[in-house]
RNA sequence: UCCGGGGUAGCUCAGCGGUAGAGCGGUCGGCUCAUAACCGACUGGACGCAGGUUCGAGCCCUGCCCCCGGAACCA
């Protein structure tokens, strides 16, 4: 049989300071659609790392007293602490010091230099001497003609040995390969952009540095390290066996997509498959470019970037801390629409964790739960032969889903979550009030039984509906009966979501505090 | 300056050719199983400005104003 594969990228982070919420919003939209695809029966590579090879690194690792190997092993921790915390799934975590990346990145680029595609050229810029680089035409203009590291040092013109990469040659193959794939680039304004650019100014670029230790060596010229880019996108390629296990390569490349920054779509769009075509190889399918998250300053109301200078930045543990993880993933999830910008700030993430999580779906878990304890001591006994669609009535259930399905296959969460709550969620809310099981339960023990089993058939759906985007909760719901018993958590999909179990018998499996289930998602304050 | 995105209810946004929508907020009423949660009703908008195309325009075209982002080491 030919197992479905589906091999998905986040962009690495530098790991000069820790990752803040932006940076999650990124790792957290790539993890929905991982678990999407391992819930689709899809076996799923999830790769997410570390760009570790810069100048920048040496000198944060300097200032702390330290080598940079130890300095970015231990960035590399601290990383992924964040990560796991965010219940990000993913299989493999590259550092680009590691060796097998370092292997690829030579074998690769011989490969580009034995095409051709690379030559000896001049570099020439404005040099600092105390940051041991060349500085940008924006960092002078920051700093008033000046090394924004250095105000009291001149910066010196400086024009040196350096290799460029031929981008520009691949200028007709990149277009048509737009043309021929409209799908390449996602959303559809990155695409367009992506294609005036290419079509207007295409240069070629830079790969090589001179007299740096740090880094990897160009194999051949030994004197020069791999700059950047050229270095940085490799781990996509290194990370799954190029230069090293070629077999798996073989076997996982090329990338189903690559969930970037909306800020590096040029390099993922234009650079990297120019690349890629150079050394022979297949392009990935998609790169997704995805919008930024912006903080609402409470008091102007503006939306400021995330900075440090501006001291806006939220770590993610901030949050998980007084909220929860899955609370961290809801608010972004529902509110920020993955391929635009986002906007955060305290009061809108309490708005939408009180209404969504605490009042709506924790609140709902735990007055069906009490039901089911207070009327029958938590045992609902048969369901064979009961309607269990009743609770669903009005709403074409397994519709909604197929078109969930496509949205969260798209990226689209912020319509898929809405969906989900707007419809699903709410008509259990409805169905308790048109039912009144509190009521009914004085005079018809055998209606109310009715309508507590479709309330956990109820949960039932929405466990599995929510499962790509709160894990954690979804299986909290999914075991608050014995569902797993027939059909176990691990395995359930989008495509069983719209079938009842009709057989056995529902039994409330959820753990209880002093004969009450314990709130999901306690209420907090707006502020 | 150039490129891109956007300006729709108090807030966040959807709608992209056919009688202005949702969530949150606010007001009133209902219910009591539940995390003072839930249900219902109501409230609330010259869809940035000015022209134009069309039987008909937030939705298409032109011009203008304003905001945001980018312009090749920034998630």
């Amino acid at each position: 049989m030919d197992e479905q594969r589906f091999y998905i990228t986040t962009a690495i982070d530098y790991p000069n300071s820790r990752p803040h919420i932006g940076t999650a919003f990124e790792k957290i939209g790539a993890d929905v659609q991982a678990r999407f695809r391992r819930m689709e029966g899809a076996h799923v590579h999830f790769l997410m790392g570390n760009d570790e090879n810069t100048h920048k690194v040496t000198l944060r690792a300097r200032e702390l007293g330290l080598e940079a190997k130890p300095y970015v092993d231990d960035m590399a921790r601290q990383f992924q602490e964040v990560w796991r915390a965010l219940e990000i799934s993913n299989d493999d975590f590259i550092q680009t010091s590691e060796e097998r990346h370092h292997a690829g990145c030579r074998k690769f680029i011989q490969a580009v230099y034995d095409a051709g595609d690379i030559y000896k050229g001049v570099y020439a810029g404005h040099y600092c001497v105390g940051c041991e680089s060349f500085k940008t035409e924006k960092d002078v203009a920051e700093g008033g003609g000046r090394c924004p590291n250095h105000p009291n040092a001149e910066l010196t013109w400086l024009e040196e040995d350096i290799y460029y990469f031929r981008l520009s040659a691949y200028r007709d193959r990149l277009l048509a390969h737009y043309a021929a794939h409209p799908d390449f680039i996602q959303p559809e304004s990155r695409r367009n952009e992506i294609i005036s650019l290419v079509e207007t100014e295409l240069r070629d670029v830079a790969i090589t540095r001179k007299g740096f230790a740090w880094g990897i060596r160009v194999p051949f010229d030994e004197d020069h390290t791999i700059y950047v880019w050229f270095d940085a996108l490799l781990n996509y390629v290194t990370a799954v066996g190029y230069g090293t296990d070629e077999e798996r390569f073989a076997r996982t490349w090329p990338a189903d997509v690559h969930v970037i920054g909306k800020d590096i779509t040029r390099f993922h769009c234009a650079l990297w498959p120019a690349m890629l075509m150079s050394a022979g190889l297949p392009l990935p399918k998609k790169v997704f470019g995805h919008g930024f998250v912006y903080r609402k300053n409470e008091e102007t109301g503006e939306a400021e970037k995330l900075s440090k200078s501006l001291g806006n930045v939220v770590e993610p543990m901030e949050l998980i801390e007084k909220f929860s993880a899955e609370a961290f993933r809801y608010y972004f999830m529902s509110q920020c629409p993955f391929g635009g910008d986002g906007e955060f700030s305290f009061e809108r993430f309490a708005d939408a964790y009180n209404s969504g999580l605490a009042n709506n779906l924790g609140n709902l878990y735990s007055r069906i739960l009490t039901m089911c304890l207070k009327y029958f001591q938590g045992d609902l006994g048969s369901v064979e032969g009961l309607d269990l669609t009743a609770w669903r009535r009005g709403l074409d259930l397994p519709a909604l889903i197929e078109d969930v399905r496509a949205k969260v296959g798209e990226f689209d969460y912020t319509a898929a979550l809405q969906r989900i709550w707007l419809e699903v969620v709410d008509s259990a809310n409805k169905y308790i009030q048109e039912t009144q099981p509190f009521k009914l339960a004085k005079t018809d023990p055998e209606a109310t039984r009715v309508v507590l089993a479709n309330l956990a058939d109820w949960m039932r759906t929405v466990a599995i509906l929510i499962k790509p985007f709160l894990p954690q909760t979804s299986e909290t719901f999914y075991g608050a009966f014995d569902f797993g018993d027939g059909r176990p958590w691990e395995a359930v999909s989008y495509a069983s979501a719209a079938t009842p179990i009709a057989s056995g018998s529902f039994r409330v499996t959820a753990p209880i505090v002093d004969g009450k289930p314990a709130p999901l998602f306690p209420k907090v304050e707006a502020r």
